[in-house]
DNA sequence: AAAATCTTATGATATATATCAATGGAATAT
DNA sequence: ATATTCCATTGATATATATCATAAGATTTT
C-alpha cells in the first residue's frame, strides 16, 4: 500500500524506520473508480494526494464548455491543484480518475506538520516542488512556437507512457490541438 | 539600493532588524546595462538575482535560431535560470538586460545558508517558488488552445506592463506568434 | 546631423490547423 | 447479446496564423 510512496521519498532523502512510520501515519489511503472525482471546480483543494496505482487527469472548462486538459498524473506522483490549495480559493480545475486508483490522502494540517517535524521530508518536499516547476517550465517550452508535429515528436520523447494509458482526444488537449490533428500528426509520424 | 528587497521580503513575512541585516549582507549589488547578459546559454546559473531596478528577459534559442522568449521580469521580481540553478546543468536559456538594471546578486551557498538561519527568510523563498509555480500554471492555461486575439486579451488583463516596457516583437515571441500577429491583432483591437 | 540599424505596420499569399461530416470500430450500458 | 454511446480515422472545406515583401517610423551609431 504504501510501497511507491515508500520509494519516492527514499530516491530523494533518507528517512529513519521511525521517521517512516511517523510520515506514513498522516496518510489515509483511499481508493477511487474511473470517472471519479478527486476534486471539482468551485471546492477547495485541502489535501495532497499521493498516486499509489492508476492514473488521473486536470482540467478546465473554458468559455465555450471544452474541456482543456492541464495535466496528467500517474503512479508515483503527487497530484492536487496547488492554484486552490496554497491560496484557499475555489478550484477553477477538475481532477478526474482516468484509471482506478489507490490513493494516499494527506490532509493540508498533516502535510504541514510534517514539514515541520521532519526535516528530510521537507527537503523532500522542496525538491517535488522544484521538479513541478521544472516540469511546468518545460512544457511551456513545448507548447509555445512549435508545430503540431513538433510537440508529438517531444512528447513521444519525453512522456511515451501518456500515448498509451490515456485516450488520444485528451492527449491532444492536453498538446492544444484538435483531436483530428493528433490522429493525422500520428499517421504522418507512423508512415515514415 | 536594498528598498525593493525590503519591500518583497516584508509583503510576505516578518524579520527582525538583526536577521534583515544579516540577510542583506548576502546580496552583492551589481549595476547592468542593456543588452548585456546575465546568463548565456551553456554556463551554469550559480545565483539568485533580484532585481531592484529595471528589466530582463529570458529566452531561448531553438533548432531554427530563432530567440524564443521565456519570460520577463522586472523591478522587484527575481530571476535566474532555476533549471540549471537546481540541477547544476549548464543552462539551455540566456538571461539579456532589457532596460539598464540595479540587481542584488545572492550566490547559491549564501541563499542556502540563509535559509538554514532565518526561517522567515525561508518562508520567504518558498512563497515566491510557490508563486512562481502558479505564475508559470497560469502561462500554461493562456498559452495552449487560445487563439491569439485571447492571448493578447489576456496578457493585456493580466500584464499590462509588458507591452509598455518590453518591444512588441519580444512580446510576440513570449505569446508564441510572429510579430506581424500581434501587430494585427492591436490594430484589430484598438479598433474596436 | 546623417547614416545605419532596428522596429512596427500593412498588404498579398501560403500553410497549418480547425471545423464539419461520415464511417467503422471499441467500449459501455441495457 | 444487443443496443448505445464514445472514440479514432479520413476526407473536404474553412479559417487563423505564418511567411514574404515593402515602407514608414524609431533608435542607435558614426
Amino acid at each position: 500500500m504504501f510501497e511507491q510512496l515508500y520509494k519516492s521519498i527514499h530516491e530523494h532523502v533518507s528517512l529513519s524506520d521511525e521517521e517512516w512510520q511517523q510520515c506514513k501515519n498522516n496518510f489515509r489511503p483511499k481508493r477511487m473508480l474511473k470517472r471519479q472525482f478527486l476534486l471539482q471546480e468551485g471546492d477547495t483543494c485541502r489535501q495532497l494526494a499521493f498516486i499509489e496505482k492508476g492514473s488521473l487527469f486536470t482540467y478546465a472548462v473554458d468559455a465555450g464548455g471544452n474541456r482543456r486538459v492541464v495535466r496528467f498524473a500517474f503512479d508515483g506522483w503527487w497530484v492536487a491543484d496547488l492554484q486552490s490549495y496554497f491560496t484557499g480559493s475555489p478550484a477553477m480545475l477538475n481532477i478526474e480518475v482516468l484509471e482506478d486508483c489507490e490513493l494516499l490522502i494527506l490532509d493540508k494540517t498533516n502535510h504541514e506538520n510534517l514539514l515541520l517535524k521532519i526535516p528530510g521530508y521537507e527537503r523532500y518536499h522542496r525538491i517535488i516542488l522544484q521538479n513541478a516547476y521544472l516540469a511546468l517550465h518545460e512544457r511551456i517550452e513545448n507548447a509555445i512556437g512549435l508545430t503540431a508535429d513538433e510537440k508529438y515528436e517531444r512528447l513521444i520523447k519525453r512522456n511515451p507512457e501518456f500515448l498509451h494509458r490515456v485516450p488520444q482526444h485528451l492527449v491532444a488537449s492536453y498538446l492544444g490541438m484538435s483531436p483530428e490533428t493528433l490522429s493525422r500528426v500520428r499517421s504522418r509520424f507512423n508512415r515514415s
